[in-house]
This record gives structure tokens, sequence and C-alpha cells, in this order.
DNA sequence: TGTACATCAGTGAACGCGCGTTCACTGATGTAC
DNA sequence: TGTACATCAGTGAACGCGCGTTCACTGATGTAC
């Protein structure tokens, strides 16, 4: 049964990107390793041929989930012509697609409050994806001094977070498009 | 062992306040019933005296959590001069000491994740107690009209949330504090 | 280049554990006479 | 007002279940000669 060196290193990959795509859909608590595995074609068994612990895998699951984020992120501001770069990026982030599909979306909006309790590592990993974006938004407001402008960028970052995550919780249909559409007025009308 | 019936609503009483403190503190999901009953001095058997499920707990706990949350605000509102109301609302919410204490704090802010895929009485219940917070922040918005203030509230408290539930995120304790005091500062110079 | 052997990715059964839930039981409370 | 009995809040053991983790085993891969 055993796979050639390059075959596992490819399982131990598949591994972590459903584990991302898992963790962001039900959580990481409500996801068992035998989720993950069986999303990857495999039994829960050769979970520790790759990993020492769910813990190992939930930290290296969120740095790959923040990684397309940014990257996103970049693409929407360089699709965006150069005066609304940020207009491209607020509207990529705060769209009812973003909000309605939880397993591609932002790390944070999906998982933050259980986050909020992981240990130290994942924290670390979630604080520099969230730095990124912070970076990458700071840049697109070029008329503001740069300090200004990352004050300006954490704000905005960390409103649209709460507006996707909010919007999620909100029973209201109406309601929930209401806070993605005032929010993204507002970091557009700043 | 009967108990009276007062003693017995009183004791659920406690049940539900110890449950809304517990999950706030812990997750929802990383809660057990037990840690519930014994926190509220019982063994985990006597449960389903008072409730049908979990799930019915929970809805119950996170309605005994939102509603001191509105209260703080509007007293927070009421004390604050009748000009700088908002600051006194802001402060209260964008401070070291709500983000320290999960247990006594905001439940969208504490278990913002987990309740976007709670079932859908809980859901309806933080959904009331969002709108009731936008409503009492919406009155402190006096020079604007009704319609633009309720948009503004929406906007600001959805903010707040993400502000402190992302400064609870983060493990570099200046980059916490500074997620916190651009905010505050953003959601003042309003 | 061919052969013998060690490695180790993946399987599937099993481990102890804590979960939500159920249940037989206890004994004070509340009710009917 | 006093007595007999039904009620039911709370206890503690037990239920089945799924969790994270471990392990004996398989058999293709990679290595040493």
């Amino acid at each position: 049964m055993k796979k050639s060196k390059l075959e596992a290193a490819e399982t131990r990959r598949r591994i972590v990107k459903m584990a991302a795509a898992e963790f962001r859909r039900n959580g990481i608590h409500a996801t068992g390793l035998s989720d993950v595995m069986a999303a990857a074609g495999l039994t829960h068994g050769g979970f520790y041929r790759h990993f020492d612990s769910k813990d190992e895998l939930v930290a290296e699951a969120c740095a790959a989930a923040m990684e397309p984020a940014a990257e996103n992120i970049v693409a929407a501001a360089c699709y965006g012509a150069a005066n609304d770069s940020v207009e491209a990026i607020v509207t990529s982030y705060l769209c009812p697609d973003h909000r309605d599909n939880l397993s591609k979306g932002c790390l944070i909006a999906a998982l933050g409050s259980e986050l909020a309790r992981s240990d130290d590592k994942t924290r670390a990993v979630a604080t520099a994806g969230f730095l990124k974006l912070v970076e990458v938004v700071a840049k697109q407001y070029r008329r503001a001094k740069p300090k200004a402008a990352k004050a300006r960028a954490l704000v905005a970052v960390t409103a649209m977070i709460g507006a996707v995550m909010m919007s999620r919780i909100v029973t209201d249909p109406e309601l929930s498009a209401a806070i993605l559409q005032h929010t993204k007025k507002h970091l557009l009308d700043l």
C-alpha cells in the first residue's frame, strides 16, 4: 500500500486543503478528522502518518485558507482601475457570494470566535493573514500618509470581517443584504 | 429531594444564566451540559427536568446573554452627557475590559461564527439582540434623519463587533489595542 | 541490472473518553380527603 | 387541622455514539548489495 514520496506529499497537501474547506464550512470543533480524511478520499487511520495532532492540522489549514484570500484581494485590486481599487476589494469581500460560500471565503469571518479560543500557533497564523490583508488594503489609500493609511485599513478590514460574519448570523435576508450594502457604502465614502 | 416550585424556577433561571456565561467563555460546542450544570451547582442528570434539549438551552442562554448587553449600552448612553452619548457607548464596548471578559460581554462578539451555524431559533434571538443594539445606537445620532441614523448605526455596531472579535484573535497585544483604539476613533469622527 | 530487505503510506479495528440523552430511584412538596 | 398519596426536582448510573489517537497489518516503494 505504500505510496511514492511524491504521492505522499500530494496526499498531505490534499488533506490540508480539504481541512481548510471543511473547517470553514462546519467549524473547527464540529469537523472530525474522519470528515477531513473522507473528504480527501482516505480513511481516518492514516492521518497520523502526516500530522502529530489535530491542532497541527488546524494551524496548517488556517495558513492554507488565508493564502488565497490575500491573493484574491490583490487580484481584485489589480483588476479594478487605479482609482477604484478600494471599491474592487470591498465589493468582492462584501458580496452575497462571499457570504454564502463559507468554505471558500475568508477564514476569520468564517471561524472568528473559534480562532479567538485556538492555540497560539493558530492565532499567530490568523494574525499574520489579517495583517497581510490590512497591508494590501492600506496600499490602496494612495493619498493618505502610510501611517494613516494603515490605521484606516485596520478599521476597514475589521469592519468587513464583522459585516460578513453578521450577515451570516442574521435570519432576515433583507437585513443581511443591508449589512453588506451599508458597510460597503460606508467604506467607499470614507 | 423534590424542591418547591419557586426553588425549581430559580434553579432553571440559574442554569440559563450559567449557560450564558459558560457558552460565551468557552464556546457553545466546547461547553458540555455537565459543565453548565456543575456551574449551577447541580449534577447533569437533572437537566432534562428543565429543558428538552441542549439546543433549547442554547437559544434561552443567548436571549439571556443579549438582554443585559442592550441594558448596558442604554446605561452607558444615559451616563454620558447628551453630546457624547455615542462616545460613552463606543468606549464601553471597545475597551480592553470587554475584550478580556468573554463570559460577561457581547454574545455576538464572543460566539459570532458559532451563531452563524446555529439553528433558526438561536439565530433569531441573536438577530433580535443585534437589532436592539442598532436601535439604541441609532437614537444617539440625533442630527441624522431616522433612516440615515439606522444605516449608520448598523455599520457602527457591525464594526464594533468585528473589532472586539478581532482584538481577541490577534496574538500581538499592541495590535489588539490598536484595533480597538482605531475603530473607536473612527466611529467618533464619523 | 537483478535480488533481498527495510521503509512507510494507507487500512481498518480498537482504545479510552466525554458527549447528549435516558432512566430507576429518592424524598420533600403539594394535594385530596 | 391531620393523614395518605401523587408529583416531580434532583441524583447518579447507564445508554449509544463519535471523537482524537493508537496499533497491527499490508504491500508497493526505495535502497543496499
